[in-house]
DNA sequence: CCTCAATAAGTAAATTAGATTTATTTAATA
DNA sequence: TATTAAATAAATCTAATTTACTTATTGAGG
């Protein structure tokens, strides 16, 4: 319906079944769909586009071999990305015999795409490019979420974001897409806010109110599945087609990429890591999210009768206490181990990417830890895999929600090939 | 190549690609394909095939409306299936508005296939007709698996079973499967043989070997990941699209069921949960398969004098102490329940299936044990899934062997659609 | 240095496959 | 007899493949 088109040629452009509500879309829990030829075409362009996102700019006999497509085909599809202004081509590449290769890449203004990070303490609307560059971002803190509020600073941000895009441009805005914590309504006690404050969220549904006063379709996810995205599609590049993804922060999530493409189960919620259980040394149960995350970390330096502001309002300047930050890390890198080496026998993933709100140094520390960890405790028939620091940091989850309408419109998934 | 053909029609038969021996399929490693039109028409019938498999005999209308492809379409297809003998009319239903429905079901004699279970203490070929019926069965004991005794009795087996069906039927043979554990020669301690004895394993493909002298396709599978297959294809209707399996055999294992498709992950040994760490009362981590394997039970009623040939023979007429189920139980269904709480974090399952060699009342004791240990261990955050008994029973792996070749010629899957 | 064979990229035109649309037939109920 | 639903034939449409060609380059031979 509202949705808008760059240019009125049948494409990926138009592929318009994604603008269901993104719980719906989650939960394809209807019958299986059949495939007929446009799913076939928006596939095929999707993936060129994957492709050419992946490794860089390719020339159309290239994409022709790695596809298996015939070089008639990807020519006219990569013709048509062209036009649509997502594809461009490079200078040609001489040097070789035969005709020279032209590379077609990216075009970082082909489209834009908003993100927005619900925290616990703040607020953040993100503008990025085609090519995950930041364009524009607006911030706002708050002791705890509201929807009122969120919506209201939805509205403003992407106003002002859109703004300062020049004009011919803006109507290139894809999506946007949110990036929160799943079931907020029941952190209240570990926000310290009245549960009576945060019952809201239980009933309101801001990504479709925020959907109402704007054209694109809105997309919405747990953030720490979000921040997962964010590492497939804006991450380094050379990345595996399967890896797990923790993504540090006030609590402590997981994201899951299987076959390329972030898995999000039957509710969404796949790789809520944050819950699984993990052994402590007295034999008691707890949970990842005890020992892993900053709100464990904040208690601490709280208790010492520290002050925890200067956690959350930069994420590289942290003057924590040296002992504090020991006993977590290794908390930490004993509770992610654990959880590696579960998840590691049920999907055999090529590797491991841990990232976080905290300081560069930091985050290598804890992935030092960890992996220290894993090799400490090794247990026969379970091979460690390769333990990463995220290529992202602290910007992981609005540049993650960001990355949401870009997947869902642009990019291979395991839903784009059935019929509408 | 030499790969039988039913009837010389394009159609799902005709989907050579997935001769490929089973290791590289399962690799999939490749560049990502393309899809062009004979793969959307291989889809669309295994698509077809599927949704009757699932659900019963079902009228072409309710296909079209099910899978979202036109009536003509669907209408050609089913045709098409029902002169490849795959699919046949059932009687028309009367009494409602409009022309009668002609229900349509799966043909018992469309396809044939083999399985063959390699096991620690047996080995054991079943043919299976199209709606996985067993219509025969060989059988052999041995002291630990040998690659050549595999391929002579596989050999033999193969003659004697096709020898039984009619000559027509003969050449419906589709494939063959084969259940496996994965890296057999890393067993050899706990099968108190010499080391040397199952070093012949590592070298050799019996798939491979057994497929030359073979005219259809052979997959290998590990063996709870096959039988996990039986559970997905021939099990009980109504299935969830996403479950976790496990089959407590000598050894434990897993396998993993996402959007109705068996996953088997890079290596194809997704879902080795044996390997999966458990802690112990005294804070010690141990694995899965020390807790919940018969090898465990073996030990413990060896220790006591008894006789464990008895759980070998047949897996319904045990006389194990009492004291010592007991003790077994609690320590299996303790370990499942870790293993459980943790996958469910990772993948969000609408069901567990338990599935093993053992007499029904103790599968139906581990389940209700299993369920109790994971409500009393219950941690925030978690959801308790569904936990069943599996309805194969005793003869899962060789069934999930049989289903290989069904899965990979006749049901949807996630690479059903590329070009080959 | 020039020429030309070899090679590879790229594309237009014709062909093919398979899905959809439209129109029609059939067979039941109300 | 009107209505409804299943089923399908014929025509149409879409998108991929095949075939045949052009273009632009390198490298070998004169």
């Amino acid at each position: 319906m509202g949705r808008i088109r760059f240019r009125s040629v049948k494409s990926v452009m138009d592929n318009a079944k994604n603008q269901d509500p993104p719980r719906e879309a989650a939960a394809h829990g209807d019958a299986v769909r059949g495939s007929n030829q446009s799913g076939m075409r928006a596939h095929n362009e999707r993936l060129v586009l994957t492709l050419v996102r992946q490794m860089g700019p390719l020339p159309k006999a290239e994409i022709a071999r790695m596809t298996g497509l015939s070089a008639q085909t990807v020519s006219v599809i990569m013709r048509a990305l062209e036009a649509d202004g997502l594809l461009e081509k490079g200078a040609p590449i001489r040097g070789k015999v035969g005709q020279p290769s032209v590379p077609m890449g990216l075009v970082a203004q082909g489209a834009y795409f908003l993100g927005l990070k619900i925290g616990r303490r703040s607020l953040e609307m993100i503008l990025v490019d085609f090519l995950g560059r930041v364009q524009g971002r607006a911030q706002t803190s708050h002791r705890f979420p509201e929807p009122d509020a969120v919506v209201r600073f939805a509205e403003k941000a992407m106003t002002q974001l859109l703004g300062k895009l020049p004009v011919q441009h803006r109507k290139r805005l894809a999506g946007l897409g949110i990036a929160m914590p799943y079931r907020l309504w029941e952190w209240a006690d570990a926000l310290k806010v009245d549960p009576a404050q945060m019952a809201a969220w239980q009933d309101r549904d801001v990504a479709v109110e925020i959907a109402q006063r704007l054209e694109v379709p809105v997309y919405l996810q747990n953030d720490a599945s979000a921040a997962c995205g964010a590492e497939l599609v804006f991450g380094d590049q050379d990345k595996p087609r399967n890896f797990l993804y923790f993504f540090v922060g006030f609590f402590v999530g997981g994201g899951l990429v299987l076959d390329n493409a972030l898995y999000t189960g039957r509710t969404g919620n796949a790789a809520a890591l944050g819950s699984a259980p993990v052994p402590s040394g007295d034999g008691q149960m707890r949970q990842l999210v005890d020992l892993a995350s900053l709100a464990t970390l904040e208690k601490a330096l709280l208790n010492e009768g520290g002050n925890s502001d200067q956690i959350w309002g930069d994420s590289q300047e942290w003057t924590v206490p040296a002992h504090l930050l020991e006993h977590w890390l290794d908390g930490a890198a004993q509770g992610l181990a654990h959880v590696i080496a579960g998840s590691v026998c049920l999907i055999e993933f090529d590797c491991v990417v841990i990232d976080g709100w905290m300081p560069d140094h930091l985050r290598e520390a804890l992935v030092a830890r960890t992996v220290a960890q894993l090799k400490r405790s090794a247990l026969p028939g379970i091979d460690v895999p390769d333990i990463r620091v995220g290529t992202i940091g602290s910007d992981a989850r609005a540049l993650g929600a960001a990355s949401l309408p870009l997947s869902n419109r642009f990019l291979v998934d395991r839903n784009a090939l059935w019929k509408g």
